[in-house]
DNA sequence: CAAACTTTATGACACCTGTCATCAAGATTT
DNA sequence: AAATCTTGATGACAGGTGTCATAAAGTTTG
């Protein structure tokens, strides 16, 4: 019997999954949640065989749990479905060495079969993005462009940055001059956001 | 025998939707399709008794969808199902007179009864939903500044705004500098943005 | 050692942005 | 008719933004 634990904070489809779940004979729901807080406090009282977590999660995201799964070195496999097809998502998914990592576009009897090949050891990737791992472009910033558009995601403004990183107002402003060059796009915010979806902060 | 067409671009949900829908005795689905143009291709040649149908989608967003149902008369009841609480989304589908209007955060049961409700002719709005409508704020922009902002949202710079309305470019700082302030927020985008959520554009 | 590169800083330039005070023409109210 | 309101325009100001050329200091490479 394969023991599931669902962390979704959809109720529609997490309700969804549980009793399509529960037909299957060699599985068991054994608890479903809605957020990732609440999902780690359970496994770690008693660790499911396997977690089928969402992305974006209230208090806890889905990366963080991995994340935190791995470094317990809990005896507890993961697998991440999401509707996200960010290669962001997904590098820092490999990063925490998760299981599965599939997209809500997939039909559930790939989710069903996706459960079983990882118990019995396999590693699955939804098909779409198997590509974009080997594909995967490199980060063309330098680490002070990155500090930089870390910031700037936070919404800093020049001289806030400037203050934070002891660097002066003119090198912020031609850090991303630089870095709205090589991604080819026209303004900071612009900027830090597809670094962002690249992964690459 | 209530006969249920299913718009939703997410395959997962679709497809557990179907599968549980299908075990209620009165309720058949006799189509399910992944984007907004299918669907209305559907129902025009054979109308099902209601359409539940997302917003975000391909091609045809279920609010254009909705609207599209209701101008052409069609016998067909229309329920909103949607991760959205915006109360501009909620604003659009009230104007489309559609039946229901669910968050995918509501159990699937209550996602049956409501069919089986707007069906009986009753009209259906999850409970979190329902006050905001009575709630609403009032739109504190005028026709320019809606206009103004409109051209904002899709990335117009103040020059362009200005050929497309006739206006000079101080005319156009000028009415997003009022709209910024009545919005209380710091810049044009933002106002464009909080302003689309409320559903004044 | 000298040449070449990297990192950081500076100042100048053109342009955009938000705010404000003011103005003028037209419409509405008193 | 006079006062007031509305709509749009204008110019000025402070500040932000992206670009570029240039420079000093330190590091690496040939």
């Amino acid at each position: 019997m394969i023991r599931v634990l669902l962390a979704e904070d959809q109720q529609m489809l997490r309700g969804a999954l549980t009793s399509l779940l529960a037909f299957e004979p060699d599985i068991e729901v054994i608890a479903e949640v809605a957020d990732g807080q609440k999902a780690w406090e359970l496994i770690q009282q008693e660790p499911p065989d396997i977690c089928l977590v969402d992305i974006e999660m209230p208090h806890l995201s889905g990366l963080e749990l991995a994340e935190k799964i791995k470094q317990a070195n809990l005896p507890c496999k993961v697998m991440i479905v999401t509707t996200f097809a960010r290669p962001g998502y997904l590098q820092k998914a490999m990063d925490c060495e998760v299981h599965g990592y599939l997209l809500k576009d997939e039909p559930i009897d790939y989710l069903i079969a996706t459960i079983r090949k990882i118990m019995q050891g396999e590693k699955v990737v939804s098909k779409d993005l198997a590509a974009s791992l080997f594909m995967k472009e490199q980060n063309p910033l330098n680490e002070r462009e990155i500090a930089v558009l870390q910031l700037v995601k936070k919404g800093l403004t020049t001289n806030e940055i400037s203050k934070q990183l002891f660097l002066t107002k003119g090198t912020i402003r031609n850090y991303l001059s630089t870095s709205i060059q090589k991604l080819q796009v026209e303004s900071r915010q612009q900027a830090a956001q597809v670094a962002g979806e690249k992964g690459w902060l």
